[in-house]
DNA sequence: AATGAAAGGCGCGACAC
DNA sequence: GTGTCGCGCCTTTCATT
């Protein structure tokens, strides 16, 4: 089954804003409320809206500082991997974790308050599994940072 | 004005899921509604709590792939860095934008459906501002992805 | 001064049409 | 896909310590 324009209006709107009441998010795409219900309930089983969340301030809860940190293993075996994988999900600071292809293995999103508390994050990370290489480059300024993924026609329900 | 460990706890919840209602909300945070609600309605008003959104699945909506696209300019201007900022903002499948320390001036995170799709994206971004150097790395897999910061004590409100 | 308990407004979630 | 109804949650007020 496909997606067609009201449902990619519906998931623009609630990418913004989950708060916002059927009533008013109907009144939106042009539909009476309870047609707009069900899509919404539609997209919620199919899985393609997984979560509803509260979105924090940074700054507010003492992490402003965001730390890239490139990961080089020597070790590419599926032990590595997953032990890898166990230690950054349990590190809260490490927000975000990606499998690179080129130079870098892993690319680490880290989220601190500061050089001294990234250091102590850096040790956490490098006692829980041996890393071949660690680089890391701090983020003067967030320039962007959007939760809401881009919409178009090539979406698949 | 602190924040204290039922706050932080309030807030670890409503990170993983806003839907909760407050009744449940407060049972696991051993209170009562309505102070748990004020706390809550506090912290959307100190800016702590900055929007509820739903959290899509990017598979499902053809973006799969994440691209980081390192940038360097040789324009080291206020006029640049607006225009560069306008650029990437308009840019739906630009979801991260910071600005570095170090060699690259920029990092990006680039939602994109497949190789041909980020060319596009590529061609997009090159040709709203002029840009010196471009280098990107495609990740293979996304091992992590969270936006629950982690809430310490450091914290202020 | 901040919490706990109770009452009203209102949006969500199922029915027939 | 549209309109209607009932249930349950959010929100407010009052009494309490």
């Amino acid at each position: 089954m496909g997606m067609d324009l009201i449902d990619r209006k519906l998931l623009e709107l609630l990418q913004s804003d989950a708060t916002m009441p059927v009533a008013e998010l109907a009144q939106k795409v042009n539909l009476s409320q309870t047609p707009c219900w069900k899509r919404v309930q539609r997209l919620k089983e199919a899985g393609v809206i997984r979560a509803q969340v509260a979105l924090c301030d940074p700054r507010k809860l003492g992490v402003g500082t965001t730390v890239f940190v490139a990961v080089r293993t020597n070790q590419h075996t599926e032990e590595w991997a997953q032990m890898f994988t166990r230690a950054v999900q349990a590190i809260p600071e490490v927000v975000e974790v990606y499998r690179m292809s080129g130079e870098t293995d892993y690319l680490l999103r880290v989220v601190v308050s500061d050089i001294d508390d990234y250091d102590r994050v850096y040790k956490l990370l490098i006692h829980a599994v041996p890393l071949y290489d660690v680089s890391s480059s701090f983020a003067m300024e967030q320039i962007k940072y959007s939760t809401a993924l881009p919409v178009r026609e090539t979406a698949i329900t």
